[in-house]
RNA sequence: GGCAUCGUGGCCGAGUGGCUAGGCAGAGGUCUGCAAAACCUUGUACAGCGGUUCGAAUCCGCUCGAUGCCUCCA
């Protein structure tokens, strides 16, 4: 029997506002899309935060046995700023200010999406599709639209009549918005305007002559609309009724709000079933955006090169950090919390190392099947990590009391530990353990220590502590740091 | 102005109509030649004011404050 068939997953759905039952429309198999990044420059640590979180979905799913096609596409084309009336496409200004092809920084800022995805351990999705290879397929919706009667062409131009589909349908059931309360609040643009309605978004724009992106078209030569892309890419490999759409609380109105009217408007049925919508990460409690320069860059992260933070930090812990908070929370970036973090997911990977030189009794003092239900009970609830994460440190815990004698544990509790904590911490949470990777790695380094260790002890035996204590603060002054504990000297490697 | 979210102990951050989330820091202890590290123990907080209730931090209303969206952004 599967797990899913044995655990109940619950999801927040931003559709209805409320937590639901989940239940695949194929039995066993989930469909999964989640808008990807615009690629004209690095990704920040607030893009990472909403792909670590769907990261982190992707995995429970797989975990649980679902069979997951995962779309998370790379926009690489038609993101206009304004909304198309006098926008100006980002890669494009891009290329012109970088004097490279417009494919060239495409290519530039998906290898390294590609390089941070990699080190922050995040598996890749099942298909990585890009709006330039889907031009034909948006082209076809974009005919279906209009021949449903709710799309205008003007001067090769196709906008999206949104005050035709409300009539029969209703724009704005994501965001909540009405559309007469935006009518009346929307901001009046220049008066040239080719919108028959401020509303109306765009589905195909035509190109200017300076605009060197640009495909053939029944309507002219031109490009689509960036809402348009995720509609044809989505639909394309999950079908025109998908289970889970993702993407950035941002992205909410108008992206994911268009993408519903498209479809609607071009199947005649709702798209998403679950819509999960990610939370902000903040930067001195200030939204992090490529715009606005208030942002931190994962390479900065990883160096410490940057004047908030006050070391380097793994990309590990800084996943941890944001596993520690709920995916739909705004959480804010901090140094401290970053440190804190480190703290406590070192102390998580020493508890986990502890399993393998614990005794087993003929009875355990805790019960680790419960336990282990807990672990699933928090995951099952919305995806809940930081739960997940407190339910880890109890096992932790626990590890510790069965090592210092004041608890006890069967050998099959210890294999059912091992094998909980080990599946929580590295195929769920996709956590790497920094750690260890530092004393298996230098074989001879470790042999080194070992023997500096044993010949601090010989001098400590002898009480020679001037000896004993020398080789102890020279290395840590080297980053080496020994622990004296009952059964020895251990050391880490900082 | 409209729509939405949120305001939790020194810090970060879950959750919830009555039963201690968790992490970090702090305090006490164990261990140690001394330290460090590690481990154990320890904190009754939920913006303010009303209301509902036997009982609210949790529900409702108002006030104040913060953030997001409404023009590009995960």
């Amino acid at each position: 029997m599967k797990l899913f068939e044995q655990q109940e997953l619950t999801v927040y759905n931003s559709l209805s506002k409320t937590k639901e039952k989940f239940t695949p429309i194929h039995k066993g198999a989930i469909g999964m899309y989640v808008c990807g990044p615009t690629v004209y420059s690095n990704v920040h640590m607030g893009n990472c935060r909403t792909f670590l979180s769907f990261d982190l979905i992707f995995r429970y799913l797989k975990h649980l046995g679902y069979k997951v096609r995962y779309v998370r596409n790379i926009t690489d084309a038609g993101h206009l700023e304004n909304d198309g009336e006098s926008g100006d496409d980002p890669i494009l200004k891009k290329a012109r200010i970088e004097k490279l092809e417009p494919m060239e920084v495409v290519q530039k800022y998906t290898v390294d999406f590609h390089k941070i995805m990699a080190k922050f351990n995040a598996l890749p999705p099942s298909i990585e599709p890009t709006a330039t290879g889907h031009i034909i397929e948006q082209i076809q919706i974009v005919e279906k639209i209009i021949a449903e009667g709710y799309a205008y062409e003007k001067n090769g131009s196709v906008y999206f009549d949104v005050v035709k589909f409300n009539e029969a349908h209703t724009y704005g059931k994501l965001s909540g918005r009405q559309l007469e309360d935006m009518i009346t609040n929307t901001r009046e643009l220049a008066a040239q305007s080719e919108k028959k309605n401020p509303q109306d978004f765009a589905l195909w724009k035509k190109a200017e002559p300076q605009h060197i992106m640009r495909w053939p078209s029944p309507w002219s030569d031109g490009f689509p609309g960036w809402h348009l892309e995720c509609t044809a890419m989505s639909t394309k490999y999950l079908g025109n009724n998908f289970d889970i759409h993702g993407g950035g609380m941002d992205l909410k109105f108008p992206h994911h709000e268009c993408e519903i009217a498209q479809a609607e408007a071009s199947t005649k049925q709702s798209p998403v079933n679950y819509w999960l919508h990610t939370n902000m990460l903040t930067l001195n409690g200030k939204k992090m955006a490529k715009s606005t320069g208030n942002n931190i860059l994962p390479n900065e992260l990883f160096s410490g090169e940057n004047d908030v933070l006050s070391k380097a930090f793994s990309p590990t812990v800084a996943k941890f950090f944001m596993y520690q908070a709920h995916y739909r929370s705004i959480l804010d970036f901090s140094n401290e919390a970053l440190l804190a973090s480190e703290k406590g997911f070192n102390r998580l990977m020493e508890a986990y190392y502890n399993i393998s030189s614990l005794s087993a009794s003929d009875k355990s003092s805790f019960n680790v099947t419960q336990w282990k239900q807990s672990c699933y009970d928090a995951m099952n609830d919305d995806f809940n990590s930081p739960v997940l994460i407190a339910q880890l440190f109890e096992g932790a815990k626990f590890i510790n009391s069965v090592k210092d004698g004041s608890e006890t544990i069967t050998e099959a509790d210890i294999q059912l530990l091992e094998a909980t904590m080990r599946s929580f911490i590295f195929d769920v949470l996709g956590l790497v353990d920094t750690a260890s990777e530092n004393t298996n790695d230098g074989n001879k380094l470790s042999e080194t220590v070992e023997l500096l260790i044993a010949l601090r002890n010989q001098a400590r035996t002898n009480k020679d502590f001037a000896t004993s204590d020398r080789i102890r603060d020279e290395l840590l002054e080297i980053g080496i740091q020994l622990k004296d504990g009952k059964d020895g000297t251990s050391f880490s490697i900082n």
